[in-house]
RNA sequence: GGGUGAUUAGCUCAGUUGGCUAGAGCGUCUCGUUUACACCGAGAAGGUCGGGGGUUCGAGCCCCUCAUCACCCACCA
């Protein structure tokens, strides 16, 4: 194969995918297969991972991009190392997703869901979701997402509902699970219930009334004393300050007036609330007061649930339409009255006149009628938290619903034990104890919800006469009704709330079994976004305790949003939705990956635009052209020797240098050996290499310590950060200095064992390009998805050090041509030395590098322009007249050098310093001190010449 | 009301036991087609690390405080 000038992903990427599929790639390694012939170190070594299952008929967005790229980096990175490395994809029912989708496709075709049964319906989303099936596994697979697709959990799996049974019926023994008839958070659109965090709330504004509500006299009480209370009570000003004046009326007004901000639920009044110590109060409690626009009367309650610093202080109490007034009726043994239908509308309870209208059209009649009735006393605006359903915006209405809950005092007591023992540990660490705090706060959960598709909830409901218990478990859920020992059962409507499946996610995908536990359970990592630790990861965690006594995962990395180049959260309204698929297609998979995890950490949202997908790009192009270069002088050496690669005889470039030979016999031995059939062809000795210059022993401690520092990043789940030293050691060191010094000295076996290192490093970042890099160079087999993580390579350090010295005179000396360029008219100067040995010794190094036209010695006879470098004895061989015009220049680099000298020797000038700081960095101080005098001494010697 | 995070170069962000001249990408400017790459190379400019105080020989980093922004939870008659 050729490499062509430039990389071009469109032309590998599905071929390579399509390749390690074929190839049974991502397959997880069955101990006693494959990992039976690796080493006892790493046979029990396991990688687990799941991917949260992104809806089966939807399409990727964004924030799967970003998962798939941490993803899929870890379990290719573990791959490399070895570890039997499990990915497994998932596809998600989305229950009311898909179901608000469906629902609205069903109406365009001029349908409503009543209409049809469950079943039916059921069974028509089933059809609907397999027809919009497989967009979202392609572009798993455009992202390189390297899963054991054989092993792909879709939610509504039988083994999902059999083991969600399982663990119903388990709760449902153990009583954790009840029914009950309790406020709901209800989409009157959607026509559900939802649990309290799938609620969303915001600050809209609103009306706070004041309404009177007529005390009943009941005789004996009604002292003047009395009158003039109610009289003053209901001359509160809004703010519940009482007024000052207007005591003296003769006709007293006996009335309570309450605030409310949803007058149209005082047909379901039950009472009115004041605090027990607000002493405006204290002598109506027990007394009742008239409803307005009914006659029904209602009690006068003592509840601290009244704030009297808000509004009048007196609250009128609707328990079967607020969750505050259901715990103050729970209190109080008040009645609920439903006033409000689950389609929003006025049942009958709020009498004919009402009956039927909307809430708000019932709002707006009610206030006019109080308002024809001289009973509304006051309006406010407000601004005030209101719930909305978190699809379609329309505000909750808290309704008494019957509804399985799931008590959750046990599960979240145990969960916060396990978490506090440190079972998990949390990336980023803080979310931890966010967790907790939420737990610790954790209300019952409410696990019915009124859509069709999903996980029908199996419970049956008696519906004849005869012995029998008002409720069973049964899992035919099949069937709408079964009979048991002659008594009949009707199955719930209902379906589970979908958390309540996904929380066993992690142990359905591992496929773990009471009597047969999963070796790959817990998992060793749980990535997932931030967004979703309550909803998800804290319902796995205690739902994996209960099931199986362990905590399901060891790890959990939370990724926070991914905003807009501005830093705006995406959103279709704002038009700043960027698709992850138009950029693959545009730039490469790779580039992708690479650019949504830069500058990317753990737990934050974060900008993202394409530059940084673009900086993507570029890489995977220097990279190919890299092994472009590489393999070109691979080719060159063959022609020329006359032989090919396989038998290169290393020693021969070993040209008497003290050299290091490097050689790892395991590193491609056992890699390859998975590789089929092409690696016999291989032979190990030809990755013997030995380091004939500096730049070579440089490269070699460069590329350990990238290799180290990715290895602590992965270990660490700092993905940007392995990113970043992966870039800056392939672009800046590798290419920029290694390649460029290969370009005298040509080490073919090194270029090729640096090369592989390279490429398997970036692999779990960048895996097209690699593969594809990897499949077209001539000496590679197999292919890098199951290479080998690179081990040490070997050099001497000495050398590796006087590389980094040369490189400081090169860069000095393009920085000083370039600025004498610029007053000499683009003139190009040559490179004198002085008694410098290191230059000495490597003048056709720094000759091509720093692109000098001539280097020679001064013969002790220096002249031209004397180079700001410590140590070293360098001249440009300048003309005075261009040293003068220079002079400028000069007396600024002195005084530079002169503000780091005064910097270093106020340090040393305090005793403290010298007394407490570690010895060592006192010592290089002082060395820096007297290179730096130094240094200013000759530059100002200079000065005097000129 | 409770909690969490953020504030570093024009923009987006790194900066992990406190240590030498605070980094990167993109952008800007100058120069350059040197045989892998113009998706390139060489170089440069640009930061009193949100304000104030403290601890320390030494603070972007630790402590206190204030400010601004974002998010989460609870409440809101």
């Amino acid at each position: 194969m050729k490499f062509a000038s430039s990389y071009e992903p469109q032309n590998f990427e599905t071929d390579i995918y399509a390749g390690w599929e074929a190839a049974g790639k991502f397959e997880r390694i069955i101990p006693g297969s494959k990992l039976a012939l690796e080493s006892s170190e790493t046979k029990h070594k396991r990688f687990s991972i799941v991917m949260p299952p992104p809806n089966a008929n939807g399409n990727l967005h964004i924030g799967h991009g970003l998962t798939v790229a941490l993803e899929d980096s870890l379990i290719r990175y573990h791959r490399l190392r070895g570890e039997s490395s499990w990915y497994i994809p998932g596809a998600d029912h989305a229950g009311f997703e898909t179901w608000v989708v469906y629902e609205r496709a069903l109406e365009a075709e001029g349908h409503t869901r009543f209409e049809f049964d469950r079943n039916e319906l059921y069974a028509r989303v089933w059809d609907f979701v397999e027809q919009n099936r497989g967009n979202m596994e392609l572009q798993l697979r455009a992202l390189g997402a390297s899963c054991s697709w054989e092993d792909l959990t879709f939610t509504l799996d039988e083994n999902v509902v059999r083991r969600v049974y399982s663990t119903f019926e388990k709760m449902w023994k153990d009583g954790m699970i009840y029914r009950g008839e309790k406020l709901v958070n209800f989409c009157t659109k959607h026509q559900t219930a939802f649990a309290d965090i799938e609620v969303e709330h915001s600050d809209d504004k609103g009306h706070l009334w004041d309404i009177a509500y007529e005390l009943v006299d009941s005789g004996s009480s009604s002292s003047s004393e009395d009158a003039l209370l109610s009289r003053r009570i209901s001359n509160t000003s809004p703010s519940g300050a009482p007024s000052s004046s207007n005591t003296n009326h003769s006709e007293p007004i006996r009335e309570l007036v309450v605030s409310t901000t949803r007058p149209e639920t005082l047909f379901g009044d039950t009472a009115i609330a004041v605090n027990p110590n607000d002493e405006r109060y204290r002598h109506l409690i027990g007394k009742t007061v008239k409803l307005p626009l009914t006659k029904r009367e209602i009690p006068i309650v003592a509840d601290e649930h009244a704030d009297p610093e808000y509004g009048t202080g007196a609250v009128k109490i609707t328990p079967a339409h607020d969750p505050d007034d259901f715990e103050v009726g729970l209190r109080h043994d008040l009645p609920r009255i439903t006033v409000i239908g689950f389609d929003g509308k006025m049942l009958s309870e709020a009498g004919p006149d009402y009956e039927g209208l909307s809430t708000e059209e019932c709002r707006e009649k009610v206030l006019k009628d109080l308002k024809e009735e001289g009973l509304l006393r006051g309006e406010k605006e407000i601004v005030h938290s209101v719930s909305h359903c978190y699809k379609c915006g329309t505000v909750i209405e808290p309704l008494l619903k019957e509804q399985w809950f799931i008590d959750t005092e046990k599960l979240a007591r145990v969960a916060i034990e396990h978490l506090e023992n440190d079972e998990t540990k949390f990336h980023p660490e803080n979310k931890k104890k966010v967790l907790i705090n939420y737990l610790k706060g954790l209300k019952d959960w409410n696990i019915s919800r009124q859509i069709p598709w999903g996980i029908a909830i199996p419970m049956f409901k008696k519906i004849s006469e005869g012995d029998g218990p008002e409720w069973v478990f049964d899992t035919r859920t099949n069937l709408s009704e079964i009979e048991i020992g002659g008594v009949k059962y009707r199955r719930d409507e209902d379906t589970f709330d979908t958390w309540f499946s996904s929380s066993h996610w992690p142990i359905v995908c591992t496929n773990w079994e009471e009597d047969k536990p999963s070796d790959y359970y817990p998992l060793n990592v749980m990535e997932t976004g931030a967004d979703i630790l309550f909803a998800w990861v804290a319902r796995m965690i205690m739902m994996g305790l209960y099931v199986t006594g362990e905590v399901p995962f060891k790890e959990v990395y939370l990724h926070g949003l991914v905003l807009d180049a501005h830093g705006k959260k995406m959103s279709k309204s704002k038009g700043n939705v960027i698709n992850p698929m138009d950029l693959v297609s545009k730039y490469g998979s790779d580039a992708f990956r690479l650019g949504i995890l830069r500058g990317r950490s753990a737990g934050m949202n974060q900008a993202f635009s394409e530059n940084s997908v673009i900086s993507g790009q570029k890489l995977c192009n220097k990279l190919w052209n890299i092994s472009r270069f590489i393999q070109g002088i691979v080719d060159e050496e063959v022609s020329e020797k006359g032989f090919s690669y396989a038998n290169v005889d290393v020693t021969l470039e070993n040209e008497g240098s003290a050299g290091v030979t490097g050689l790892d016999s395991d590193r491609y031995g056992e890699g390859s050996a998975i590789h089929s059939s092409e690696s016999d062809s291989i032979n190990p000795e030809q990755y013997q290499y030995t380091t004939n210059n500096m730049g070579e022993d440089w490269i070699c401690r460069e590329l350990n310590r990238c290799r180290e520092m990715v290895s602590q990043c992965m270990s660490e789940y700092r993905f940007a950060e392995a990113v970043e030293v992966l870039y800056s050691t392939i672009w800046d060191k590798y290419a920029d200095w290694f390649v460029e010094s290969q370009k005298i000295y040509k080490n073919t076996s090194l270029l090729k064992a640096t090369l592989e290192t390279i490429l398997t490093m970036l692999h779990p970042f960048a895996p097209f390009v690699t593969e594809a890099i990897w499949q077209n160079l001539s000496w590679t087999s197999g292919m890098i998805i199951d290479a080998e993580w690179p081990s040490r390579l070997e050099y001497d350090e000495i050398s590796a050090e006087n590389f980094e010295r040369i490189k400081m005179v090169v860069s000095e000396v393009r920085a000083t041509e370039v600025a004498l360029s610029v007053v000499a008219r683009g003139k190009k100067f040559g490179l004198l030395y002085g008694d410098d040995i290191l230059v000495d010794d490597n003048t056709l190094l720094v000759k091509y590098l720093s692109r000098v036209p001539s280097i020679a010695s001064t013969n002790g006879q220096p002249r031209g322009l004397r180079l700001a470098l410590a140590g070293h004895e360098l001249y440009l061989d300048v003309s005075e007249d261009v040293v003068k015009k220079y002079r400028d220049s000069l007396e600024e680099k002195i005084l530079a050098v002169g503000r780091e000298l005064d910097g270093l020797n106020a340090r040393m000038m305090n005793p403290a310093y010298v007394e407490r700081a570690p010895a060592e960095l006192v010592k290089e101080t002082r060395e820096a001190i007297s290179e730096k005098e130094d240094l200013i001494s000759r530059l100002k010697q200079q000065l005097e010449v000129i």
